[in-house]
DNA sequence: GAAAGTACTTTCCGCAGTGGAAAGAGTGTT
DNA sequence: AACACTCTTTCCACTGCGGAAAGTACTTTC
């Protein structure tokens, strides 16, 4: 029942689960929706890219180049697993979310 | 939206389920359900009840002496409060950690 | 066409955290 | 006296993380 060091670092389990929930995410926009500097998502990014979690692709919108990060279907698989073993670790304290209502 | 780092390390997510859990429980259950040695529980412990989370009671049974450990009120709920924010990051992907309550 | 800006990437640096082994401490047993 | 039990503390090595700053490769502005 090992959580995968990869995804479990704040910021990387930030930055999956975010893929997770879009098809295709902006550099820019996972930087600050992460709030991390520049940097640092960058090497997260080759990080997750390194461990075949995160496919990088490289492009031009106009003629300034930018970078899109999009989960595998490894890194989609990794991440199902991961939050399976967090549900088995948590699951037997009961608790329960209130889950919020996007009125 | 921050992961509380007392609680997001592996071994001590783990200590503080199995705690949520449970009423109380002793040194050498949680050592072994956890998988950790007796130094890393020991270490874990006292950061957990140095930030207010566990309470560590000693006595004994018979003549042997025995630790056990138990969430705080402040434990429990900063436990809750982590498990929030881990199905607030998780939840846009469409998965869950804990399940909802509908109240 | 030199300087400045954009969009990252890489290097540098320091610091904190993790875990196991080993040694220690307090008490009980033989 | 020697050993066992139940942790606790020290020691050590490793890793990881994050920001700043410097670097790269263009493009735009003045």
């Amino acid at each position: 029942m090992e959580l995968d060091p990869v995804i479990h670092a704040p910021a990387r389990l930030q930055i999956v689960s975010l893929l997770a929930a879009a098809e295709e995410a902006e550099f820019a926009f996972v930087r600050d929706t992460v709030g991390v500097s520049d940097s640092v998502l960058s090497k997260h990014g080759s990080a997750l890219e390194a461990a075949g979690y995160v496919a990088v692709r490289k492009g031009y919108v106009g003629k300034r180049p930018k970078t899109w990060f999009k989960l595998t279907n490894e890194g989609r698989a990794a991440f199902t697993a991961y939050v399976e073993n967090l549900q088995r670790i948590v699951a037997p304290s009961g608790l329960t979310v209130v889950p919020d209502r996007h009125e």
